[in-house]
DNA sequence: AGTATACATAATGTATACAAATTGGCAGGA
DNA sequence: TCCTGCCAATTTGTATACATTATGTATACT
């Protein structure tokens, strides 16, 4: 039985949730969770409290946790909200810019193309994940980062679904946002 | 001694810290916490997460919680970001305005003007706080309310210090946002 | 037959004992 | 005096037993 510290178990979590291996939905059993990651139940509860803080999922009381659900309603809300909020984050990314953040950005950009070109949807999916969520922590703003990170749940998941076959197109979008960010 | 349910324990811990009783940077021993509220330790942790989850505190691993700092850069930052963000969910809000919500603003909004002209600061920015989050509700999009809920955070805790002699001015503002949201 | 209620089962919620980590103080030495 | 290392005390983290709440099933009653 693989013992996972709590750390670990929330970064997987996070991995399964956003790669669908957890379907939008699903209702996560302690028990059953407990005996996956080794941990007691406290500190389990207490990874899926944090999650469900950061959007991944819904705790209803007396009734445990369930995977974050996406209707067509979130859907609509997502296109609502995701260019204004991207854009903003892009341009703050842009202004506090560090080299170093530059550098990685860069080579997370490499590693998406790499799954990309793999073909790995889960991988690309995860990958372009942190490429954005990169650029939410250059953002240096807290605010902003909430509703980001939010979305950025919702549009590794609906990436999942939709560009199966990852499209050259999503990584020249990605090539084009890394040149935009350069040049300012 | 008190005997608190979570959710009591929870809200009023909100209440603690927007009104400053609670001062930003403050360390929040479990062992005191769990005497006020008469909890145990397991749900009065399980209400620190969801603070903290919620950008009220900060948890340190091994450190325990305090109430999220406030300071300069943070101040920048806001006001670098209210705006677009109190503006877009303004504009959701009123596109999706129920009447039954517009009549629990009004309400909330008779409230704060009575607490302002009784000169109870604290009162006054905790309905300012109700206000605002009550538009956020309205606009039902729950990747801006993210943001939104953290800005109210600090909105409510600067407005604590900058407006102490709460101003007709901030009346005023609010009594047009109302004006405004009716006329769309 | 259909419905309602009571009970059994299984889940979540709470309390508390125990473990591990951090902090502060003290003693010893440079 | 100041630094260093160790020990004690305090605080946080974990495990687990117990309590409570929900759910599913069987049975009795209409």
């Amino acid at each position: 039985m693989p013992r996972f510290s709590k750390e670990e178990c929330f970064v997987d979590m996070k991995r399964r949730i956003l790669s669908t291996e957890l379907l939008p939905g699903l209702d996560l059993d302690e028990a059953t969770l407990v005996a996956q990651y080794g941990l007691s139940r406290t500190p389990m509860r207490e990874v899926l409290q944090r999650l469900a803080g950061a959007g991944y999922v819904t705790i209803e009381a007396n009734r445990g946790a369930k995977v974050s659900s996406m209707d067509l309603f979130a859907l609509r809300t997502f296109f609502q909200t995701a260019p204004m909020v991207y854009a903003a984050i892009a341009r703050l990314a842009a202004e506090n810019r560090a080299t170093a953040q530059v550098d990685q950005l860069q080579k997370t950009n490499r590693d998406l193309a790499l799954q990309v070109e793999a073909g790995d949807s889960g991988a690309a999916a995860l990958a372009n994940h942190r490429f954005h969520a990169l650029i939410g922590e250059m953002a240096q703003n807290d605010y902003l980062t909430a509703s980001l990170d939010r979305l950025l749940i919702d549009h590794t998941r609906f990436g999942k679904v939709f560009y199966h076959p990852a499209s050259a197109l999503e990584r020249e979008r990605i090539g084009k946002a890394i040149e935009q960010h350069d040049g300012m």
